[in-house]
DNA sequence: ACATGAAATTTCATGTTTGAAATAAATTGC
DNA sequence: GCAATTTATTTCAAACATGAAATTTCATGT
């Protein structure tokens, strides 16, 4: 068996290849920013994220969508966040199956707080690339993700 | 406190979206053939795959390295790629600290076979983008990982 | 009422993943 | 030689993540 390819064929495997590398190693940083500055981790952030101008909260299962995370996952999660009091749990009228998640006001502070340098943060990552290039790679990145297999 | 940012910071916080997006997609799909058509997971893969015309192996901290991963993490697949007979470790000698990883035949034939279809896989996903935005998305990512913090 | 099936969530077993601490061996400086 | 440091790995506890199974509730048809 031979794992020679095309040229065309290795280009496109060296792509996948930054994709990993480039996103691995922002998440590596983001982590540790949020773990050194605010005793917190990036699943943690990207619920709170999720739920951020949501005063209405969002279901279990909508929040396990837009995270593209498992259920099971989401569960654990919103466990920790509740036993810090940054979010509550509310029922659903007429849905006794469901539940909302909300942001409690501390956890909207501690949200916001975080908000802005995360922000920043990404400012700096991105900073390298020009306004043509970020538009294009953006745009290269969308195409990808609507390939269905 | 105010989330509104400028054009130009709004448009490089969505890149950065768009990266965890289609990488994530990316890797669900490569996740799932995976378990369904060879009984395996992602990581295992990656092991496998930096273990790949290495026919010395390499040392647990190299692994570690090259995959951006922890070394307690390391330790811990290697075990269960060790059970299953497709890896090795093989004494270092003149170091008693060290120890290579390194492919049974075994692991070879079973990579190999899993190999061909991974990289037939990823192709499907860049699919969508010619020659030229695959050069330019490649040298942006790259740029993105060079920024130091 | 009752059965059936779909929907929302949790529970469970298993497997990553991390950062910190522990262990042990090699290297360096004196 | 010997202490201090560095290097390589493992161990550990906690958190994250998955897919499957179980639970509870809802909706619908009979």
């Amino acid at each position: 068996m031979s794992l020679d390819l095309p040229q065309a064929e290795r280009l496109r495997l060296r792509l996948w290849l930054q994709m990993l590398k480039a996103t691995r190693h922002i998440e590596a940083e983001l982590r540790e920013k949020l773990r050194l500055e605010h005793g917190t981790t990036l699943p943690r952030f990207d619920v709170m994220a999720a739920l951020e101008r949501r005063p209405d909260g969002l279901k279990m299962s909508e929040l396990s969508r837009r995270l593209m995370v498992s259920n099971g996952n989401v569960t654990g999660i919103v466990d920790r966040l509740v036993e810090d009091d940054l979010v509550v749990r509310v029922e659903v009228e007429g849905d006794r199956r469901a539940t909302r998640v909300r942001l409690t006001d501390e956890g909207r502070a501690a949200f916001e707080a975080m908000a802005v340098q995360h922000a920043h943060w990404i400012q700096q990552f991105i900073d390298p690339l020009d306004d043509r290039e970020v538009a294009e790679t953006t745009a290269a990145l969308e195409k990808i993700r609507k390939v269905e297999t």
